[in-house]
DNA sequence: CTCCAAACATCCGCCATGTCT
DNA sequence: AAAGACATGGCGGATGTTTGG
């Protein structure tokens, strides 16, 4: 598409130089103008006056300022604008006329607080200026939207902000309308922004005209910027992928809108569906968009109009409403300016799919459970192993494929309703650890006349979501024609704070799919499925190996079995090495396995697995092995396990060993994920707010090497109307029948806030009291120490997690086993079994919560009264692959409560 | 410190397809 | 209705840059 980024002249730099201080390795999705006068006011008005939430309001931007008052480089903002507590504001200035604009970069996906404080830079204070510290601006994209009391000039993707174009002539009203011809005004009645900034209109507009040395494809055309959504002259023409393209020139010039190192609004224009209905499907703003909540005062967005590209919100108009699709615009521009606003419409506003409002889902981070007794969310087609994925600065590389050449295919089983579902589809990560969204890459909304599924596009938590329709006309099955997958850069991710994942050679994502199914009472039950493996980079597809399955993964220390291995790319000269690793990463053992290549095709390698090292260990041995074609090709590590020789091996899904960490449970903070992650496996959940563990009945999961990957975790139910992270997932205990436990029907049912006490019958979380209490202590290596073996049939105790602040660190938050519920050791204190022991006992990690699988064994016991307190040690004792070991954490006690069983 | 290769990120070109004129 | 222009989508592959050993 086109984008006046790509405009190369120098002279277009004027705002992007000065505020190339800016450290702007944040995104900027949108940018903003806003008016304030004077400055050095609170421009919160009241004080008390309620903030709207973060996701209120939508990207940041920029602020106008009076020059004198702001003749200093901005350095920060404090606290974050963010209403994320690790991320800071990064923010330039541009001085012009009587205005200084304020540039504020912000991470990708965050939205932007409501309000902010800017702090001067040092030189700022040598002025002795210090009234200006802490300076607080609310941002909102515009008045309807935000606290009463300022307005914002206006604002405008950043494609028409960036630094395009020094054509003085070009002006920054179009002809039929501008989007920044708003006659907004200052609280004090200032400027507009179009009276301001001559410079700013040239550049907001840039010029249509194409620099040399641009791709042909490029062309500037004012549709370009009338209409930030319009990336077509000729709109109507071939739908357009939601993801434009963008110049590397425009990495390499730093500016207030970060352009280059931003993303850009992926989506642009919205498309309507076969009603009419504007659909939007920018992720520009859909973090502020997702946000809108008819219920706030204020945030509904004024008038709409919309274009064949853009929807526009008219001004003074207090409910949104959709302009028929024939109007045009350019018939309103002249009486009445707008704004254009993202075209992503609030969920609220958009008909069909899922109408649960995305506070009452469960985080993305969440484990959920592939199937409960009555539903079952299956991948029929799993996508091809490999995709590349594109940059934003290229073109789509379209959707994600099946090997058979048709694309992914998912069905919810069990579902009688009658009202279509919204699938979720999003993408997660692929490694070892707990599925969660990949920090790396994006689902990306794939458009065209080859798309036939109809889709809409979301943010949620900075992950991209998708939402498909699954309607019961066609069995609730869908085919994923419409996802492809963005790749950001490693930099730009990397460099947010709280970020911990590194980008290089992390180019494994998975599909993840969600589907949540309202329950009667308002519940809803969620689960989610996730493909195998995807392979995103570029060259693997060629090179690299790739095992898919292995025949068998696990033999006797004296090897000599023949393994088959089936997969990708291999080769004659491919060979198979066994390694081993200490849980700390360092390689101990290594041995290069013989190859049949009289048998090996292409896509199969049969090998002779060769001897461990050490016949005579006592406890099963964690390996693994690759396939590598030459230098630094080599597959992703297999898992394989030699079993001692006196020792009996207990054959398990290679599901539960790998899920956890070789080494059985591995808390999620010594993996470095979020605070938001709390597992322990996917099977099982503790909230930190109340904790809940459960068990579901075990149901097989997909075959093949990936099948670990399968989430199955306990369903959880949450309430409609719960509050996402605030309300917590409680788990109940289906009783089968009669009010009889059923040890093979625990769900995760999410109460929402306290003051919203499930309706299943369970006692609103944080009243355990009448319940006995238990205290589990985590051993040194993650492992969950039991005073017993518990019969492997009991039904699982639910769990209930008291106490635990919001800011808990990961220990807290990780997922205590599940076989914390194994009540019966209260009031013990759970000693770690050592790894050898748990091995040979049971090669279900005693730290994984295995609600699904329900080893109700654990979980059967008598419940007694007590307290288990569950201790995290020795976090490095976790093992895994590729070195990524888990770092130590502080010990931290948690308690946990047993609640009573109940029922959906 | 340099060198080198892998990985990353972007660019280039081509073809297919769709819409508009 | 057909043809041409123009645009985007969807690639494959090349190339420049960054990173790590």
């Amino acid at each position: 598409m086109t984008s006046v980024y790509e405009d190369k002249d120098p002279n277009a730099l004027g705002l992007a130089e000065e505020l190339s201080q800016v450290s702007c390795q944040d995104e900027l999705d949108f940018a903003y103008l806003f008016e304030y006068d004077p400055p050095c006011v609170d421009f919160t008005g009241d004080q008390d006056e309620p903030s709207l939430p973060p996701q209120a309001l939508s990207s940041p931007s920029s602020v106008a300022y009076p020059l004198e008052e702001v003749a200093y480089d901005i350095k920060s903002c404090s606290p974050s604008p963010y209403g994320d507590p690790t991320s800071d504001g990064l923010v330039g200035c541009e001085h012009h006329e009587n205005r200084a604009y304020l540039g504020l970069s912000r991470p990708a996906g965050l939205a932007l607080s409501p309000r902010i404080e800017i702090t001067p830079s040092r030189e700022h204070y040598n002025h002795g200026r210090d009234s200006l510290q802490a300076h607080p601006v609310n941002i909102s994209p515009r008045p309807t939207l935000t606290v009463p009391g300022h307005e914002c000039l206006a604002y405008r993707e950043p494609q028409c902000l960036s630094p395009a174009s020094s054509n003085s002539s070009t002006s920054w009203h179009s002809e039929s309308f501008s989007p920044w011809a708003s006659p907004c005004v200052s609280p004090s009645g200032g400027h507009t922004a179009v009276d301001l900034c001559p410079r700013l209109q040239n550049i907001h507009t840039g010029s249509p005209r194409t620099s040399p040395g641009t791709s042909p494809r490029t062309s500037i055309t004012e549709d370009s910027c009338q209409g930030p959504r319009s990336p077509s002259p000729r709109p109507g023409s071939r739908s357009t992928s939601p993801q434009g393209k963008r110049t590397y020139d425009m990495y390499k010039t730093p500016s207030l809108f970060p352009g280059p190192r931003s993303r850009s609004p992926s989506p642009h224009g919205g498309h309507e569906d076969p009603n009419g209905v504007l659909y939007s499907h920018s992720s520009a703003l859909v973090d502020g968009l997702n946000g809108f909540n008819p219920a706030l005062p204020g945030s509904n967005p004024a008038k709409i109009i919309k274009t064949s590209n853009a929807t526009f919100y008219r001004e003074s108009q207090p409910e949104p409403y959709l302009v028929p699709p024939d109007l045009d615009v350019k018939t309103q521009s002249g009486a009445e300016p707008f704004f254009v606003i993202p075209p992503m419409w609030p969920n609220h506003v958009m008909p069909g799919i899922c109408r649960i409002p995305v506070a009452s889902l469960p985080p993305l981070e969440w484990p959920l459970p592939t199937c409960t007794d009555q539903y079952e969310l299956c991948i029929e087609v799993q996508p091809k192993q490999h995709h590349r994925a594109h940059y934003e600065t290229e073109g789509s590389r379209g959707a994600v494929k099946a090997p058979t050449g048709g694309h992914p295919v998912v069905q919810l089983h069990g579902y009688k309703g009658k009202e279509p579902l919204g699938l979720q589809i999003f993408i997660g990560t692929a490694d070892e650890r707990i599925l969660k969204p990949h920090a790396f890459y994006q689902v990306h909304r794939i458009t065209g006349k080859t798309v036939t599924t109809t889709s809409y596009e979301k943010v949620i938590s900075s992950t991209k979501v998708l939402e498909i329709p699954l309607e019961p006309k066609n069995n609730m099955r869908a085919m994923i024609d419409c996802a492809g997958i963005l790749k950001l850069r490693n930099a730009d991710i990397e460099l947010r704070k709280g970020e911990t994942d590194i980008g290089r050679k992390n180019t494994r994502v998975r599909l993840v799919f969600r589907v949540h199914i309202p329950q009667p009472g308002g519940q809803h039950v969620s689960l989610q499925a996730a493909s195998h493996a995807i392979e995103c980079s570029q060259r693997s597809a060629h090179e690299l190996p790739m095992v898919e399955t292995q025949d068998t993964d696990g033999c006797s220390v004296l090897g000599g079995q023949q393994m088959i291995l089936s997969g990708q790319n291999f080769t004659a000269d491919s060979k198979v090495v066994f390694i081993e690793k200490t849980h700390d990463g360092q390689q101990i053992w290594e041995v290069e396995a013989t190859v049949d290549k009289d048998k090996s095709q292409a896509n199969m390698l049969f090998v002779e697995i060769p001897p461990y090292r050490d016949r005579s260990i006592s406890h099963a041995a964690k390996v693994n092995f690759y396939v590598i074609n030459g230098k630094r090709k080599r597959s992703q590590p297999q898992h394989f396990t030699y079993t001692p020789l006196a020792v009996p091996s207990i054959k398990t899904e290679p599901v539960d060993e790998y899920e956890s960490g070789s080494l059985g449970f591995v808390m999620p903070q010594a993996l470095g994920m979020s605070p938001q992650s709390f597992y322990s496996s996917p099977r099982g959940l503790i909230h930190p707010d109340n904790c809940l563990v459960s068990c579901q009945q075990g149901r097989p999961s997909l075959p093949g090497p990936d099948s670990r990957f399968q989430q199955q975790s306990p369903a959880i139910v949450y309430p409609r109307g719960a509050k996402g992270l605030s309300g917590s997932p409680t788990l109940y205990q289906q009783p089968a029948g009669g009010g009889v436990p059923d040890p093979h029907r625990s769900v995760l049912v999410h109460t929402g806030s306290p003051a919203q006490p499930p309706t299943m019958g369970a006692p609103p979380h944080g009243s355990p009291s009448s319940q006995p209490s238990s205290i589990i202590q985590f051993s040194p290596t993650n492992h969950l120490l039991r005073g017993g073996a518990p019969p492997p049939t009991e039904p699982q105790p639910i769990m209930y997690c008291e106490g635990y602040p919001q800011g808990v660190t990961a220990a807290a938050r990780s997922p205590a086993p599940a076989q914390v519920a194994n009540a019966q050791q209260y009031p013990t204190v759970i000693q770690q079994q050592p790894y050898v022991q748990k091995m040979t006992k049971n090669r279900t990690s005693p730290g994984q919560m295995e609600p699904q699988r329900c080893s109700p064994s654990e979980e059967q016991r008598p419940s007694v009264p007590g307290r288990v307190t569950v201790k995290q040690e020795n976090l490095d004792q976790a093992y895994l692959d590729d070195g990524q070991g888990a770092s130590a954490n502080e010990n931290l006690p948690l308690t946990l409560h047993l609640m009573p069983p109940c029922s959906i």
